[in-house]
DNA sequence: CAGAATCCAGAGGGATACTG
DNA sequence: CAGTATCCCTCTGGATTCTG
């Protein structure tokens, strides 16, 4: 199952960050990602639950895609019914501090993106 | 001029860097940006041809997406030919230490990422 | 030079239905 | 439950052309 992973500048050069930028923050990744770091391990339902709007579909594709890149850990138990768990794994986890730090510049800063907003549209 | 700002995850609730992740890492504003920050004040053509790929009209919207949420600063030359140039605001300043904690994670990971990525696909 | 306008193709994502 | 399989459609982004 191949799937596409190619970066969004096409000269890494240009852009030292642009890889891990596709590899975080992907479409869905952050939500995927906080709610496993936030609620700990998770099943399929509860992360679609949790995650409003997002369909089955796309969710399977994006956790294929976090466990490919060694970020989530997808378990199988072969019961009836069958039943699957996903959490964070160590290198996910590695993220939480990037995490904290954007929710920081959150806090600190996206009232002032705000404003930026207002006063361009009212100009 | 409206703009499509929502987020990408309806209820911020579920995932609160969601804001932040579509302001910050939508498509092609990490390179710009690093771009800006890296080579200081930049034209048009300077941008375009720095960051290869980008097509003049994305980068036009991406400029102006960046201008409205007040990280990028457009001064306009009123000269023959004219000039325009584009800078890091101070708000987008306050993203570099953002950058270089992704830069840092990229450095200490992003092999870890490679090597997850064929174990699952030699698996 | 710095875009704006127009047209167009393709891929990703949504909705729905179905299965082991 | 945990997906897969289709169909469909929007929407981004590319190519091209034109202008102050």
């Amino acid at each position: 199952m191949r799937m596409k992973v190619e970066t969004t500048t096409d000269p890494a050069l240009a852009c030292p960050i642009g890889p891990v930028v596709d590899i975080v923050f992907s479409r869905w990744t952050t939500p995927i990602l906080w709610s496993l770091h936030a609620h700990g391990r998770q099943r399929f339902v509860e992360l679609e639950r949790r995650i409003t709007k997002i369909t089955p579909k796309v969710l399977t594709q994006r956790l294929r895609q976090l466990e490919r890149d060694g970020l989530v850990v997808r378990t199988y138990h072969p019961e009836v019914p069958p039943r699957v768990e996903y959490e964070i794994s160590e290198l996910g986890r590695s993220l939480a501090p990037l995490f904290a730090h954007l929710a920081e510049w959150s806090a600190d800063h996206l009232d002032a993106v705000e404003r930026a907003r207002q006063d361009y549209d009212t100009a």
